[in-house]
DNA sequence: TATTTAAGTTAACGGTGTTAACATTGGCAT
DNA sequence: ATGCCAATGTTAACACCGTTAACTTAAATA
């Protein structure tokens, strides 16, 4: 349907793009389907004919955010499997850190509930399946120690996820820092923590 | 001031604890204040009598929360290193899992930002203190690697955090294995991920 | 060309947080 | 004991919000 005086035109898509301007500035709270409309120079019910309701735009929104942290993550390079893992946590760190009201749109939990927007929790998936086969690749490479797949990966994804939003929140110091400090948190994984060597008896797969 | 049918006499803490089973019941986003005084009995504008807005009754309420999350906290065994270091961490998840609202509450971010109420600030402090002192007594004790105490803390607060709000928004499967996957994800920390022992050159501090 | 259908409109419902102006009353100083 | 004051309630109103119903415009299609 072309442009008109009466027909926008291009609705959906540039209601897309300026909800999606607004989080990244203000964060999700700051959505007025109203107040979207407003900008646009459109009723509010018009947004209906392209959005099933409030909840329904944030989560294409949240969708995007995933399209881009997933193209994020797929350009860490991966020849090295150390350096593979680190990348891929540096990158996942500073998308959140850069993108901090997108990225808590994304990973809300409580405004866009997981098991209700289909396409959403797909968007999801494909993102967290780049540090997936990161991990099994280096795990197939012998670098890593013999575990089930699904604990390091578990570990790896609360570990940077953790970081970010306290990083976003405020809740760690110094944002010069931030980047360091990301680093010192993944290799602190890899490497562990405890000073006495792991050789006795802390293998629970083979006892 | 007394029960009169004028005066409720006893309102504060009694939409504070209305509005705390609402939150942990529902969640944040069920708190209205109109709706909370209708089920009081008093009229909306009362409220304000008691607390500011609507986010500083939520202030309140993650308050209360992180108070309740230090003594959870408080009554982890510390007598041995190890095992006070994994029982901190398992208390901090089981807390997140029991009391999933409250704590999407309490670490939010959007809806209480940090350095907006400053009661809430410290009573977010007091409970990370606890979390420090075990890791900084773990130190002393020679338990833990040389290494910076803000590099451990934010590693073992980014774990414990970043697991907790994964598990609780289902991006990480089995409700049943939940505390074998914390104390795997734990105990994976402290051991490393990795297969060749770190005996050669990974000690940033002492090159 | 006639008709269906996509995409816009206005009007309205019920809900919200919040403020202003006013009413009640317990407790304290005289 | 009494009079005042401050604490704590009240109603009315403002400016929003998401959402739906009923209607209009105009593009696409048969």
């Amino acid at each position: 349907m072309a442009r008109t005086a009466y027909h926008h035109g291009d609705l959906q898509q540039q209601a897309h793009q300026q909800a999606l301007d607004i989080v990244r500035e203000h964060g999700d709270s700051a959505i007025s389907l109203r107040a979207l409309a407003r900008q646009l120079g459109v009723s509010a019910p018009a947004l209906y004919r392209h959005f099933a309701d409030r909840e329904s735009l944030l989560a294409e929104l949240a969708i995007s955010g995933f399209e881009w942290l997933r193209q994020r993550l797929l350009s860490v390079d991966q020849s090295d499997s150390r350096q593979a893992l680190i990348g891929i946590g540096l990158a996942y760190v500073a998308f959140a850190q850069q993108e901090p009201n997108l990225y808590r749109l994304m990973f809300g939990g409580r405004v866009l509930p997981q098991g209700v927007h289909p396409r959403l929790d797909e968007a999801g998936k494909n993102a967290f399946q780049v540090l997936e086969d990161t991990i099994a690749s280096a795990s197939e490479c012998g670098y890593l120690k013999p575990m089930p797949l699904a604990l390091m990966t578990a570990t790896a994804w609360s570990l940077v996820h953790g970081l970010s939003l306290l990083t976003i929140d405020g809740h760690l110091p110094a944002a010069d820092t931030e980047s360091h400090l990301a680093e010192g948190v993944t290799s602190l994984l890899l490497d562990g923590a405890i000073a006495t060597p792991p050789n006795s008896k802390n293998n629970e797969d083979t006892p």
